[in-house]
DNA sequence: GGAAACTTTCAGGATTTTCTGAAAGTTCAT
DNA sequence: ATGAACTTTCAGAAAATCCTGAAAGTTTCC
């Protein structure tokens, strides 16, 4: 049975409303994420279009402007959720994001640790090692509490590289059974 | 052998100056964690402290105004970092932190799932919605996408809160096994 | 009741982050 | 070498976030 123009045209607007609310709302998101606005809406353009976007149609879907285009696109492209293509017969960039799910998984993660993980080791080592020979109850004290935080965040961190290192189907399997 | 005057300042100057230095940099770090830095400097400064403090020494020790100490400290006892105590004798409220890293762990990945993980999770949920009985090869796409997506969102917050379930002791162990 | 001690609120100011738009920089075909 | 097409940069505008300080609100004790 041939739908009508009618009904094609409401399922092709149903169809935009989705895409549209998916990506406005994934940017709002962002900024819970420390991703701001304009990256987390590039990135959830990308993610939902069947086929790689230039710069140009990215300004236009997004209303920015192209400086922003530009800049978000590059981060997205250095954090490696986005790849920039070249189309043949154009001689503009295109750009398109990674889809699988347990790669950006493990591009977000390893990001959030370079920016959060890492910092925090590094000042925590920082301050047991300035606090190493100090005698005195107090300085014992305090250096068992760093102690303490620096060893969590240590394992935490080596705990992270080796589960992204892990293939895509591996690890929920794995992780199923450690909530036993 | 017994230190005199002039050693043992020396070693309390620079117990001081580690604590500083610790606050500061966490406060400065906090940026990196959407917490903002007053936040974190009043989380670490109360975590190092052998006692509890009260608002006016933290107003001192971290040059703020008693608005912001006041405003961060309820957040942080919101979120359960930090714990008001009444000490005898003074009509005051102090405060002491939450010292046990698993329990700072946990409380922290709980508040992350709450602004992060569920909200991304509606999100993706109501656009699979949407989405479901809209026919054609687009729309199949893009519900594939989501869903893959949501249902991926979905198994990482069931896991979190099963993870932090398990009691302290327990999950270093277990999480060894998966990464053999 | 009322005054002292302490806490909370919030309007406006300060700071940080993000965005724009136009100018400068590239690349490529001719 | 020139110019058209495209990309990058960046100074200043706009927006979001955070902080202050003083006034209003509580609680406690006499």
């Amino acid at each position: 049975m041939m739908k009508g123009f009618v009904e094609k045209e409401a399922d092709a607007l149903a169809l935009a409303e989705v895409r549209d609310a998916f990506v406005r709302q994934w940017g709002a998101m962002g900024s819970q994420w420390g991703i701001n606005r304009s990256m987390a809406m590039i990135h959830a353009l990308l993610l939902i279009s069947p086929k790689p976007l230039a710069t140009d149609d990215i300004m236009e879907a997004l209303s920015i402007s192209r400086g922003n285009a530009n800049t978000n696109l590059r981060d997205l492209v250095d954090w490696g959720l986005v790849m920039p293509v070249l189309l043949k017969g154009d001689r503009r960039d295109f750009y398109t994001a990674e889809k699988d799910v347990w790669q950006i998984f493990c591009i977000v993660a390893r990001e959030r640790k370079r920016r959060e993980m890492e910092p925090a080791q590094r000042v925590l080592e920082n301050c047991v090692e300035r606090i190493r020979d100090i005698p005195g109850d107090e300085a014992r004290v305090l250096r068992d509490q760093l102690s303490a935080l620096s060893d969590f965040v240590s394992t935490a961190n080596g705990l992270m590289d080796r589960v992204s290192a892990l293939p895509h189907g591996k690890v929920i399997p794995r992780v199923l059974k450690v909530l036993t």
